[in-house]
DNA sequence: CGAAGGCTTGATCTCGGTCAAGGCAGGTGG
DNA sequence: CCACCTGCCTTGACCGAGATCAAGCCTTCG
């Protein structure tokens, strides 16, 4: 989500709008959620988009089989919600406490889009953005082994997440969310961390916090 | 890519350009490539969008290990090659003999789309669209089963590939690339259409034609 | 006709899923 | 305050699906 630096879309705003300042609060709402509740549910009616300010939520699918898989991660910054079907395909629960995020309405945005050609770029390249995501969380899911799968993604949360002091990184999620993330089994997800752990890779700072140590060896057994 | 059902988006056209009378073959230029060669590669410029017409492309990308993750087969009626990236981060090979693309100049499409909504809204339509697929190849390598990923592969192509008298569906693409594609060993393709075969679920007319038997028991082998 | 590449099948081994159990932290109630 | 419970996390043992290695078949092409 780099939006920030697009040509044009700067303008001065208070940093809740985390590098999307076209998307003033004016536009929208902001609501809060408890962990674990619903932004929305699968079969909703779609006529919302959201930006998450604070907090972490997921978007996730049910299957057929029973097994849940996690699509995306939500984490401040990032706008989710869009898109061209009447209903919703996916439900958003928040992860984190104190959730917040701004909504928007979606016949607004599209009309808005294009009465102002400056906010339709902005709308634009976070779309492409979230194809880049897509398509990175592709390449995760198409590693085999279980250790190139984790370290992906905390490489990827390592990334995207605001980091705290002395690069100490927040995972907001539980392993059982990240298992169903990266489509493996909790207790592989364990196992791995606790590799990682005693190869001197990464530290843990209680269950919640990691430091990359080696990002050079993380990065190696991550493919690509 | 359903975009014929977007309002005001028709327009009499010769029936080439699928779907998408708008991206008329007088905003780009026709050009055809032999089987296996390049419409672009990872690093070039990314300065064209691309339309397929006819035959197949598969969209790659090079993983570290050595691992080839095919992230879309492109097929009659995609629209590819459209992003923020100045740069490509995967390569477009041709899989099918005679394919052909019109290609269109990035800026002149993106100035096109400022000044006509009509159009825009048909290319965020088509975007919209190209993310949908995505999220279900996800789900398609959510699933554990080698089987469920075949089997989600069938009937996306089945759905996608234009089809043959009497419902044959073709697959242009090499028992390697389906591996790919799924990420799993070739061998394991080969088994699961076996077992497919050998439990009349399909069958096969050569080696790259088949038709759905019990569709039924395909989708319920198929995780969703 | 031979060579090459694509596809299939078999045998073996390994990684990760599954089942089971225990540790740990936070919350609740006595 | 402590005992208990609950949910999350970790570790161990076992087993099976799929990767890997190997070989053979088929079609195509020169």
């Amino acid at each position: 989500m780099q939006v920030a630096s697009i040509d044009g879309c700067r303008r001065a705003q208070p940093p809740i709008y985390l590098g999307v300042p076209e998307l003033s609060e004016s536009l929208g709402t902001v609501h809060k959620y408890e962990v674990e509740s619903a932004v929305y549910r699968q079969h909703d009616p779609a006529d919302h988009w959201y930006l998450i300010v604070s907090g972490a939520a997921r978007k996730c699918a049910q299957m057929a089989n029973g097994r849940r898989q996690i699509m995306d991660f939500l984490l401040p910054g990032d706008l989710f919600g869009f898109g061209s079907a009447a209903r919703r395909d996916c439900s958003v629960e928040c992860v984190g406490a104190n959730t917040t995020v701004v909504r928007y309405q979606r016949h607004r945005m599209e009309s808005l889009m294009e009465a102002d050609q400056r906010l339709a770029r902005c709308i634009r390249a976070i779309i492409f953005g979230s194809i880049d995501r897509l398509q990175s969380r592709m390449m995760l899911l198409g590693c085999s082994r279980a250790v190139e799968r984790v370290c992906g993604f905390l490489l990827e949360m390592a990334q995207r997440a605001q980091r705290e002091r002395d690069g100490l990184v927040e995972l907001p999620m539980s392993r059982y969310d990240i298992a169903d993330y990266l489509a493996i089994a909790v207790e592989t997800v364990s196992r791995s961390l606790t590799t990682l752990r005693s190869e001197q890779v990464i530290t843990f700072v209680g269950t919640r916090h990691f430091r990359i140590v080696n990002l050079k060896s993380l990065e190696a057994r991550c493919c690509r």
